[in-house]
DNA sequence: CTGAAAGCGCTAACAT
DNA sequence: ATGTTAGCGCTTTCAG
């Protein structure tokens, strides 16, 4: 920066304002230090300007995968907002790995973002305390916790597995199946679990077993946890008639499976997904699942992002906001009909 | 930290030590900074440790997209090993579009990276003057460029195609085709289009038409491009027999669609993809389709980028990497044996 | 092994 | 409209 002003014959302070805010500098000024700029390629240090400043102009996003058509949604929602606010949007992801998850938020904390969303769960007490003690905004999204740290906007999976149960049993099915991840106390798999017990719930409600409920692998689920677990549902409960898969990814791998064996969908066995993956509009039969606008929700988590940073008024933490998205059935064609 | 010194009652000077270099304090001031720091949530923050230090101990990723496992797996070795050499990894995608990608770049740069690890084209003058300014190790993957920057771990696209026309030639088809993105100058789908070229360069050896290369639609590539492609295809060219997809989820959309038409596959219609995604080993028949190994492309940028940080000489920018990971068919069953 | 002084590149706040 | 001064939170360097 030194060298630009030295160059347009200015002093640091005006090259400062001409980065920040133009308007503010006589054209002729301005031009002159948008040549110097260019000739020398200087790129302003923002983690300077950050320091000075006490805006570090960024977001962070924590991403459980990278590999997540809909988180990857729920990214372009945000940067699209973002980008009109003049915020980065930083990555950082965990794999789905709990001690990852807390070394990047360190990490992240470290870069001192304005504002930090979550996609895992996050909920040990040690890394809450490191998120409150941030004071900035922390947004949960996809899931709608009970105990937030903060603001949350997300849909319940729980009431995904109740609609999943309730639609098939509209349908008239009574021997219903499941398939999740085992779920084992790590918060790995949590939303998934949610799903499959909202499920659960939903058949006690009817009176009906749970024994189709298979939890099977580990999550991430993709499409070869449904062909395992398909065949451990077949030797559970072989009359199966109907079945939701928490993911879509593995409800593909559940038809795919059922091609192999010769089993007709949906004739043989009905089955639904979560999630509303392009692989399951192309499939045939093109499958039935149960949809959440992420795209929809990572602008509305931008927006709220910069209501909060953009009101002067200290971080309220009492009014923290709770937004269901909700979630709408794809009636396609691996569900019978009635 | 100025808090934590004063509850440690040590200087300040002595908490960046506990931070960064424990061992060279004594154990019992150690473990009361240590306190001091649990006690307080203290978060060092790593922006003004960077100024000072001028090490702000990350790299950046730019991926074209978020939802390519094959990128997740480049990021994913990647982290590993630089992981080890405690530098963080943070990404930023462009979602193919140019004019995001020079924005993110400067995004980028302004954070001051250590090295920038590239996966779009970014060829522009401007960027690539902005990049070698920056005076960081510059590292090109996930392809062979003619013209590099500076550093290149990939493999070259061209070969890919060239590679799936000789598999087919050698098993005596004669009509073959090619699906791909249409090339529109920008450099949107530039590796697409490097493979769609080296078809047709094998093709022309060996004095067969290319009426079955079919440029449609625009990158990046799913399984609908499969689709339409198809029947373009169709259109122009209804007799061939063997056909490569530059993108696997192309060719799964194309083996869905020939499920949809009645037509066998392999007997009526061979075909193969590229990328070995996880959904063509899950269709049925599974897919034939070549292998680059992006994990060990991660891992060996990661290994070069910790060398080159810590070689103590200076950015030597004569002596340019340039490696080939090289590729591999994967037999499966899309393509009807010789 | 620990501390004091100086300064990293930038901007807020106050001049002029 | 532009410049000056001070200082953001940390680490380097040099003393002790």
């Amino acid at each position: 920066m030194r060298e630009v002003a030295q160059l347009a014959g200015v002093s640091r302070m005006t090259v400062s304002r001409v980065v920040s805010d133009p308007d503010v500098v006589l054209p002729a000024t301005r031009d002159r230090v948008n040549r110097a700029i260019a000739d020398l390629g200087y790129v302003p240090d923002k983690a300077a300007g950050g320091l000075s400043s006490r805006r570090t102009g960024f977001v962070a996003l924590m991403l459980p995968t990278l590999t997540n058509a809909n988180f990857a949604s729920v990214a372009h929602g945000l940067t699209e907002v973002l980008r009109g606010s003049d915020y980065d949007l930083l990555i950082a992801y965990t794999d789905y790995d709990l001690g990852e998850e807390e070394r990047q938020l360190r990490n992240l904390l470290a870069r001192r973002p304005e504002a930090i969303v979550l996609t895992g769960a996050s909920h040990s007490r040690e890394i809450a305390r490191l998120l409150l003690a941030a004071n900035i905004p922390i947004l949960e999204i996809a899931d709608l916790p009970h105990r937030p740290i903060e603001h949350v906007i997300g849909f319940s999976n729980h009431e995904v597995g109740r609609t999943a149960a309730r639609y098939l049993l509209d349908r008239g099915f009574t021997r219903l199946g499941a398939i999740g991840a085992v779920y084992d106390g790590s918060v790995l798999d949590h939303r998934g679990e949610e799903r499959i017990r909202g499920f659960e719930e939903e058949l006690r409600r009817s009176g009906l077993p749970t024994t189709g409920v298979i939890r099977h692998g580990i999550a991430p689920l993709s499409y070869d946890h449904g062909v395992g677990a398909l065949q451990e549902l077949q030797r559970r409960a072989p009359d199966t008639q109907a079945l939701f898969a928490v993911s879509d990814l593995s409800a593909v791998g559940v038809v795919m499976e059922c091609q192999r064996q010769g089993l007709r969908v949906p004739d043989d066995l009905s089955i639904m997904g979560f999630g509303n993956f392009e692989i399951g509009r192309e499939i045939n039969p093109p499958l039935t699942t149960i949809n959440v606008d992420f795209h929809g929700l990572g602008s509305q988590t931008g927006r709220l992002i910069v209501d909060l940073l953009g009101s002067a008024t200290p971080p309220a933490r009492e009014a923290a906001h709770r937004v269901d998205v909700g979630l709408a059935v794809i009636e396609r064609n691996t569900v019978r009909p009635a």
